[in-house]
DNA sequence: GCGAGACGCTAATACGTATTTTCAGATCAC
DNA sequence: GTGATCTGAAAATACGTATTAGCGTCTCGC
């Protein structure tokens, strides 16, 4: 590497001062004892030395003696800075900016961690990740092997989103959209559908599940009976196979898919069928209608994961059993104009 | 699980494998030369031990150890992650994120620089700064001071945007937009027009500068005569006075609350006068109409930069004055719809 | 006048890694 | 057989900061 112009270091502020570098060190942290006692005029000298130089304190140098340095780690799972991933990570992302200009700690991006099968993996060989205090990890999907080391290694982090991926206890801050579907499930049955479809992507995530888990529930208690379809190919055909008045999609685009479909069709959202999405649905229309969904907490749910992060570096991991590591945020459902009584 | 899991360190490597911490240091390396020499069944087990633990090196020590870690410092003046900033710092970020994945390196944003009079201060007391390799600015406007004192310290960093807040020889990438400016005036002198209204934002920038300084050469040399606003507030009886049949606006939002004042006042655009952003328009429309304007590359110049920036580290200090550190990347015309024929 | 404590500071050390230097033993040259 | 070279490795050191232990000097109490 290039031989740098060196760096002012506590060793000569100490010389300038005519201190030993101890002393200085002491100055900078404010420590004062019994054993270690700094007159003020000593620290005024010291100060001074500080002030006519431009010395910053070496954060590696810092962490290595083993102090905090305000680094959070932010590690996705796919590329977050894209315009298409905008929708998903915007909202986390800035939460998360905020919250750490209140915290006043920066935040390290691992964008190098190398792409294999699709996704970043977290641990390899030359993982930075202990760079940072903790981390912070963002994803539809995880992996239970990387959730459970970090957890054995005792490494504070916080996964944003429910995750069930591992045995392990992970702490994590998300959305409940258990209660959420239920919630929206239970609107359904008072407008009177009785049958309909919940069109769904392959995707296997927590989130997804505690979806699935609420129509399951659905259909095994007699509420309005669901018919589970993967994806939009076939669902003029599934429409008029079981007779449904109602579609949930997945999220708010799949929604969009939905009704683009069923509108080549001749099929009229939501005149002829509702259609409600299982996700926030803010600045989503379909047909001119303000789409039917979820309002979630983003930019909160990002904020309290990383004050959960900063509370995990600062209490000792033997602890760690005491705090509240698993946060679920309660959304509010946005009733939007396409979920009507049933036609 | 009570036991703290400490991290495993090559001390702990070399006590497994029956070696020294230099010599676990060494195989890491892969040094061998004639004063350190290491047999290849050595190498193996020291290799094996490192497979079976969990061992990643720790990025502080590799620093305080003088290496460099391939982190990227990423500095903006203003917050970077809001919804409001997205426009001008999304593309920037997009860049940035693809080029470090290339260039294998991390990103680390000091969210945590505290923010004075509006904007972040780039030093202070507890900056992190170092703990980069180098840095990448962003901002519409920066501190010269800044600038100065890390060109003095030959800090590696580029700057995103032309600058030239002081006379100290700044690393940066932008975007030419004095020729593009250049070039949209000989365009709207081809199509008949002799008097325009310029309408600019009190900013004081250096692409600011740069295009007024064009607007100015144009005023000077016979061409389209310019008349300078500041903000939209007087535009219609600006218009009525100059007897205008064209309007440059600093940008694309500044471009449409001109649509708009004008709009009010029976203006209509443009059909009756022309409107025309000296700045990126794709996506912005007046009056259903896509706007006329420029397309700049704002990927590519943070790409530019963060490549730019990968070569002052791995170069000593004392050769960049053979490299070529200011970059300004062409643009190009959006002819778009709404700087016709003077009418 | 002499031990006890207070005072003001520093030497020594730790953190984990990379490099430079040193060193013991084997082999070689003559 | 003995100085020289080679081999394989470890000890010593550096990076910059924080902490712990401790040292010399002064003052107080009796």
């Amino acid at each position: 590497m290039a031989p740098k112009a060196r760096n002012v270091t506590q060793r000569e502020i100490a010389r300038i001062a005519g201190v030993s570098q101890t002393t200085v060190s002491m100055v900078l942290n404010d420590r004062d004892g019994s054993n270690v006692r700094i007159p003020e005029a000593t620290r005024e000298r010291v100060k001074r030395a500080i002030e006519q130089s431009t010395y910053v304190a070496d954060p590696a140098a810092r962490r290595l003696a083993g102090l905090d340095n305000q680094i959070m780690g932010v590690f996705t799972y796919e590329a977050a800075l894209s315009p298409e991933s905008m929708d998903f990570y915007g909202p986390l992302l800035n939460g998360l900016e905020r919250a750490a200009e209140q915290v006043g700690c920066d935040l390290l991006f691992f964008t190098s961690s190398p792409v294999e099968d699709g996704t970043r993996s977290l641990f390899h060989r030359k993982t930075r990740l202990r760079l940072a205090d903790g981390c912070i990890l963002l994803g539809q999907q995880m992996d239970g092997d990387d959730l459970k080391r970090l957890v054995d290694e005792e490494f504070p982090f916080v996964a944003v989103g429910r995750r069930d991926e591992t045995t392990a206890k992970v702490p994590y801050v998300g959305i409940d959209y258990v209660s959420l579907t239920a919630e929206l499930i239970a609107r359904a049955a008072e407008l009177g559908h009785r049958e309909a479809l919940y069109v769904h992507r392959g995707r296997n995530s927590p989130t997804a599940r505690d979806r699935l888990q609420e129509i399951h529930t659905s259909n095994a208690s007699g509420g309005p009976r669901f018919t589970l379809v993967d994806g939009v190919d076939t669902i003029v055909e599934d429409l008029a196979r079981t007779g449904a008045t109602l579609v949930f999609a997945e999220d708010a685009f799949l929604a969009e898919d939905v009704a683009l479909a069923l509108g080549k069709a001749g099929t009229v959202v939501p005149e002829q069928v509702s259609l409600t999405a299982l996700g926030e649905v803010r600045g989503h229309r379909v047909n001119g209608h303000p789409l039917s969904g979820f309002q979630v907490p983003r930019q909160q749910v990002a904020a309290e994961a990383l004050n959960l992060l900063q509370q995990l570096i600062t209490t000792p991991s033997d602890e760690w059993a005491g705090l509240d590591t698993q946060l679920l945020l309660a959304g509010q459902l946005e009733l939007g104009e396409t979920l009507v009584g049933r036609a």
